[in-house]
DNA sequence: ACGCGTAGGTACCGACCGGTAACATCCTCG
DNA sequence: CGAGGATGTTACCGGTCGGTACCTACGCGT
């Protein structure tokens, strides 16, 4: 269709793309077009051009579609990672402001306009059982579980990894539910977050020396 | 005994599905393979050769393939309404036993070793936002949550909206998260459920007169 | 000045896809 | 029996897709 001139349009505002080299450039191009018209729709060409280059350049670089596709799954993972990083270092590792910082983050992410759920979930709805990009999708998966259960275990939860798992189902149906319909459960996710988290029964702090960190 | 086993059954002998009419091998042909390998990436010859039939009979049912997927979706949503209407009347409305079948139902679902998310919620992921087959997608998903609420007030639960907005999101995450990996949050839901339901705050029961019904 | 690696541009290939035309066949019902 | 409608079969169209060959042009270090 017109994929290419929506996108051209947006990516024109940009004056810091052209100045990319190229294989960020295509990575760039191809975080967004996968994203918003999802991995089979997209084409390399598309991809290209909207990189401000090449088919044959895309080909230096990446070796098929499929190879994109795994580095497209890494960068997102990488990026998926370093906001965590950033809000466990912006809060030194306190464990109370890395929770209220933490479900900011999910208010922005479920606010935002262009949301279309979690890039990764959405390419693992796409990709078949045996593509590579699929041991990216289920490491970040269950890392991302995994931080969840640390930080709850240092907020001294009383059953952090039962929480860990039911805020990270949560957050994934909100993030899949908020395709089927801006105005359903969806919206009404951090209220419940905020509720449950304030709710969940903790250990006391009585025998504590001094204030735990995550980090 | 939940639908998709007995679909599935269907499918592997397929001794009576040589004697469906067309149209309707094609929609159960449809069914298969855009639930195991996506919208984009079926072909309507692909759909048309396992329908044991051929792409000018499809074209004679369906005006052309996104016709086809409205009509899939549609499928869907009347086997997800049917489901749930058969866990009320064999339950005869009665609330305990509907939420102990929907959460047997749910642990079926999530158990299926096919199993690959909510067929409708994946499709949503695949189908850009003007496409017709959405509204169908996102009223199917309102009424799934409508009929929680609805189960739950017939519960005497204190917050049935609420409840049904954790319950319906905590499905909705473990089947998109079950396509991230079968270890993950989502092989310990149904237990997450069972403890939620049974733990979750319920009106006195001292002022009905009679046992409600949901029906 | 030179050479070399990187990038841009164009043209092309074979495969596949959604969709259609035209015709043969079969079943049913009058 | 005969006619009409639904189905099967084949071939085809135009477009797109992933991927490649080939050549040019620029930049950079020596």
């Amino acid at each position: 269709m017109n994929t290419l001139q929506i996108n051209r349009l947006r990516m024109d505002g940009s004056p810091e793309l052209a100045e990319l080299p190229p294989r960020e450039r295509i990575m760039v191009a191809a975080r967004d077009l996968f994203y918003r018209y999802g991995l089979h729709p997209v084409g390399v060409d598309a991809i290209a051009e909207t990189a401000l280059t090449n088919k044959m350049t895309l080909y230096r670089h990446f070796k098929s579609k499929d190879d994109l596709i795994v580095a497209y799954i890494k960068r997102l993972a990488d990026e998926g990672d370093e906001v965590w990083e950033r809000i466990i270092s912006e809060n030194s590792g306190n464990p109370e402001k890395c929770l209220d910082a933490w479900v900011d983050y999910v208010e922005d992410v479920l606010t935002n306009k262009l949301e279309r759920g979690c890039a990764i979930a959405n390419a693992a709805v796409e990709l078949d059982a045996e593509h590579p990009a699929r041991a990216v999708i289920e490491a970040y998966k269950s890392r991302k579980r995994a931080n969840l259960v640390k930080l709850f275990k240092s907020a001294r939860y009383r059953e952090p990894e039962l929480l860990a798992d039911e805020v990270f189902l949560l957050f994934e149906g909100a993030r899949i539910n908020i395709q089927c319909g801006k105005k359903g459960p969806a919206s009404r996710l951090v209220r419940m977050l905020r509720n449950l988290l304030a709710a969940a029964p903790r250990l006391s702090a009585s025998k504590v020396r001094r204030s735990p960190t995550i980090a």
